[in-house]
DNA sequence: ATTCTTGCAAACGGTTTGCACATAC
DNA sequence: GTATGTGCAAACCGTTTGCAAGAAT
């Protein structure tokens, strides 16, 4: 899909919702889509301060917050906060909880013992993968339910 | 394999490549194969900080960090330092460089179009999966080698 | 008119650094 | 004896928060 339609979509989901679309929240979208890797919330704010000189930092966080609370956008490392350290240096898979931040280990046996596929045809030179599984924990999921 | 036994390993291999073994470095790595979630460095310095009152935090820190540059262990979000948001929602996989913590999009003719395997029997409330590929972006690759 | 957003500055919290002292080799 | 690690405190830097002024509905 391509920007322009996708800038499309965040208008009309701001006019069928009520939800206020500022110049800034629109140009942070723009700028998010617009990129080809995976911007940080400063290397937004460096590129629209080029055009708009007085867009604040806390601005632009605010939005990828607000954008990601509807839909349009998405933190793609949930443990962005913490650096988080592993012993087990084995090939498995983590399941991260939204929630409590706390990672559980998948072994091969959890995902009926498919493999994870290799990259191919690539000009980086991989050097380790896991699957990232994102969701609530049973923990969570219970302690939720009980309110 | 069991905790001593890893224990064991890095007791040899530090003897075998001269890496001074002090017991806050043991107690570090000890700390971290004994835990069952993948702890941060805060963790681990509360955890030891009950039998070991005086040990400091920036020890755990760098102890952490010598301990991933022998193979000891690893950091599970080489991102932790930076949040990073992404526009496209549908599902897809990334590649992220260690050197440059650029993140790439990989999508699924670039993995020979298998699957990402389903996370079964699990009590977690699975939302979203996606692989994560590690390595050196062929960008840093090639300049490391011009140097 | 009301509600939500902006921009600024200060506060916050995890991580890194510099250095004198201590420990492992 | 030399090289490396430890612990403390300060510095660093990304992120969050409070609030008065401004914009969207």
């Amino acid at each position: 899909m391509n920007v322009a339609s996708k800038i499309e979509e965040l208008r009309d989901y701001c006019k069928t919702n009520s939800v206020p679309l500022t110049q800034q929240r629109l140009e942070v979208y723009r700028a998010l889509v617009w990129s080809k890797d995976h911007p940080s919330p400063d290397e937004i704010h460096r590129q629209l301060r080029k055009r708009y000189p007085t867009i604040s930092l806390a601005t632009v966080y605010k939005n990828l917050e607000a954008l990601s609370n509807i839909g349009f956008a998405r933190k793609i490392n949930p443990l962005s906060d913490h650096a988080r350290y592993d012993g087990d240096l084995s090939l498995h898979s983590h399941f991260v909880c939204t929630e409590c931040l706390t990672v559980y280990d998948v072994h091969k046996d959890d995902i009926n013992g498919k493999e994870i596929p290799d990259l191919i045809d690539s000009e980086h030179d991989v050097k380790g993968k896991y699957i990232q599984y994102i969701g609530i924990c049973s923990d969570c999921k219970n302690n939720t339910e009980e309110k």
